[in-house]
DNA sequence: AAAACGGGGGC
DNA sequence: GCCCCAGTTTT
């Protein structure tokens, strides 16, 4: 794809703008490759406005590399609730682990070491590489497809895994190699402020110039992007088991999948329970004897691919339960995901307060 | 190549 | 309700 627009401009138009006009956020403080690191794998698929506080709070917990190394892996699940896609900081751990033990503990700064860490693709690797190490390599997420879809004009299905090779492509003709770290977050910033998903503001852009979507007025219909995956509901019973000491059970989920390692109430599929049955089910799954058992407000949790419909009950039982047992205003001392915190609150809810 | 993997926010 | 978001891993 031959690029015609006049690349020494664009950079500087680019450039000049980012350096007026960034936000202040606080993993552009300085470039500690592992604040950078942090910054970019909490910033996939997530806001900036909703990883600034988690930002600060995980890197005061975990100010170093080694330190996240050594950290218990149940706390740093714990700094990461409620922001979703904990596989991201399971993943970050391990690699971070990795790199204590084979790189003596300094953040890579070669294509082929950090992109083969845990967690680290093709976009983190490059913005680590330009943001820290200023390396003059492509970082393309969702806003330089977009910002680069209209600019450049390419019309090719952004969801589309091979897409992003054509727009690397183009980032590497593009980038400027003095400031390449800046060229990347401006491309970045410019679609998170001005190259909007929806009505961008063109007349404010500092590159409208060298915009062909803008020319031709398509810039709205620009990235083209396919996709659109239906979403499953799953219907279940979830469980708030008390002893006659007040205390509540929680479970751990498995090690994969949704969730993993997370905490919550326990839960059945209704695929697997009937109503009629859950008195037995519980009796014999927990080994209490129910003493009371009733039905609170109903939660319902959307995911992006799954729609939990949780039917909440509250059982009083008798007996040593088979699980954890613990005080109701200790189970936030676990990392719970924020569809069980909802549960959390009708118990409270229900109980008065 | 497509699905799995969370959660929040804009309209 | 639908779409979006500073993506990577697994199937």
């Amino acid at each position: 794809m031959a690029i015609t627009i006049n690349i020494p401009q664009f950079r500087k138009d680019l450039i000049d703008w980012f350096e007026k006009e960034q936000r202040n956020l606080p993993w552009r403080k300085n470039q500690d490759p592992y604040r950078v690191w942090v910054s970019e794998i909490m910033l996939q698929q997530t806001k900036v406005d909703t990883v600034i506080p988690y930002f600060n709070q995980f890197t005061k917990s975990f100010p170093t590399l080694s330190a996240l190394a050594e950290a218990d892996e149940q706390e740093v699940l714990k700094a990461w609730e409620g922001l979703g896609y904990y596989s991201r900081v399971r993943n970050l751990q391990t690699a971070v682990r990795e790199v204590v033990e084979n790189y003596d503990a300094k953040v890579p700064d070669e294509v082929e070491s950090l992109g083969n860490l845990k967690g680290v693709g093709p976009y983190t690797r490059g913005a680590i590489l330009s943001i820290a190490y200023n390396k003059p390599e492509p970082a393309v997420d969702g806003n330089v497809m977009r910002v680069l879809s209209r600019i450049l004009l390419i019309e090719e299905d952004i969801a589309k895994a091979k897409t992003r090779k054509i727009f690397e492509q183009a980032v590497r003709e593009l980038i400027s190699k003095e400031n390449p770290s800046y060229f990347n977050q401006g491309l970045m910033e410019l679609g998170a402020l001005i190259c909007t998903p929806r009505k961008p503001s063109c007349m404010l852009c500092p590159v409208q110039d060298h915009c062909t979507a803008f020319a031709k007025g398509v810039e709205q219909s620009l990235p083209i992007k396919s996709k659109k995956t239906k979403q499953k509901i799953e219907d279940h019973f979830t469980l708030v088991i008390e002893d006659d000491a007040e205390k509540v059970m929680l479970e751990q989920r498995p090690d994969t999948g949704l969730l993993a390692q997370m905490w919550q109430f326990p839960m059945v599929s209704k695929k697997e329970v009937s109503e009629s049955l859950l008195q037995t089910y519980i009796k014999e799954k927990f080994e209490i004897d129910v003493i009371q058992l009733e039905k609170l407000k109903p939660v319902k949790h959307v995911f992006s691919h799954i729609t939990w419909n949780m039917d909440v009950w509250r059982i009083k039982g008798v007996g040593q339960p088979k699980g954890l047992m613990l005080p109701l205003d200790e189970v936030t001392q676990y990392p719970m995901p924020v569809s069980h915190q909802k549960v959390l609150s009708q118990i409270q809810e229900y109980n008065g307060n």
